[in-house]
DNA sequence: AACTATTTATAAAG
DNA sequence: TCTTTATAAATAGTT
């Protein structure tokens, strides 16, 4: 917010993204502070550093009271899950999903800065790297799929545009007979082009 | 913070109190987000609206995990009970695994499939591929990183071989020049090619 | 840590 | 509630 917009990712600098941290901390806790007075609201905020250092803040003073609220007011409202009834499959599921935590975890340590390359092998980069792309491939036919529709939509009003043009046109050619049988040169050029190339989607 | 300064205290009129309860809520949670996202920091926040409504965010997807980490780490904190507690810490391994799977299982159920267009809109779908591309990109200049390594080191195996084979090639000529001091037929065509190209790292 | 040029948040109004 | 606008507040980069 300063002396140049900056970009929402982790600040590879750890400099600078200590600093940060600590500027924006105390924002945070200030800005929660703002708010239970000004709004009478009970606020409760957690931060873990990178380290593992724990910042808080409980506006009522006493975090362990508002946790027992939320997991209260929480377990009131969510009612009954539908989790239990798989007792045997889950296992063989969480088997499988822990080499994908393994995998995304290391990736997002990757992303998010901690350039050691010795973090990971060629091959753990190269199964990211498919996961990755499949994942790009999946939105991109999703937004494929959201422009058809918005094509498809379009074409119909066109359809539907140069149907009315048709029959004002009719009308025109009628209205012309009947007052200057000789000529139609008055006639306007109908239909208009209505269809249009969009790079809005892309 | 804005059309006048405000005074830190309970703002009386209902409505304008409301109105900035919404308002500073919403500031709230992004700033949180930016920090963790900046920083590279689990956050959570707990709000309690005066009418006891709850608006919450965990950043890292999951509010019970980091409740559970604020309080092993307090009691950690408090230190001295530090060995009955072992099957206790498993037990918590356990939990927050769980609670890793179910975020990621979100993740990936939009991965691979279950294409429900209304799930995301346009622009998240954009910003998360722009991500991915980025994500990907950095995993490529690693590959590459790694593989420039691996030449490196190819090129040095290589030079020392040739230095080996002119040495031995040397040797062979004087042996051929104490044997047989009219031909030098018999040298074998040293060096071999050592360098090569190879597709294997992409 | 202190200083500013800017960006961001938001109070008030529409 | 949404948008707009003027202004206060936060903060990124710098010293």
């Amino acid at each position: 917010m300063a002396r140049g917009k900056v970009q929402m990712r982790r600040i590879e600098n750890p400099v600078h993204r200590q600093v940060t941290f600590c500027k924006r901390r105390m924002g945070l806790l200030k800005k929660a502070k703002e708010l239970s007075v000004l709004c009478d609201a009970d606020i409760g905020v957690i931060v873990f550093s990178p380290h593992g250092k724990i910042y808080e803040l409980a506006t009522n003073g006493n975090m362990q009271g508002l946790i027992e609220r939320y997991k209260s007011s929480n377990t009131e409202a969510q009612g009954e899950s539908s989790e239990q009834n798989k007792p045997q499959a889950i296992q063989q599921e969480v088997l499988l999903l822990r080499q994908e935590i393994d995998l995304l975890q290391k990736g997002l340590r990757y992303m998010y800065g901690e350039k050691d390359i010795n973090h990971m092998n060629l091959d753990e980069l190269r199964a990211l790297e498919s996961n990755l792309e499949i994942w790009v491939h999946n939105i991109r036919s999703t937004k494929m799929q959201i422009m058809s529709r918005e094509i498809e939509m379009l074409k119909k009003k066109e359809g539907m545009l140069k149907a009315a043009n048709d029959i004002l046109q009719e009308r025109i050619i009628e209205q012309n007979g009947i007052l200057n049988t000789g000529s139609n040169a008055m006639i306007p050029q109908f239909p208009f082009q209505l269809t249009m190339e969009s790079n809005y989607y892309f």
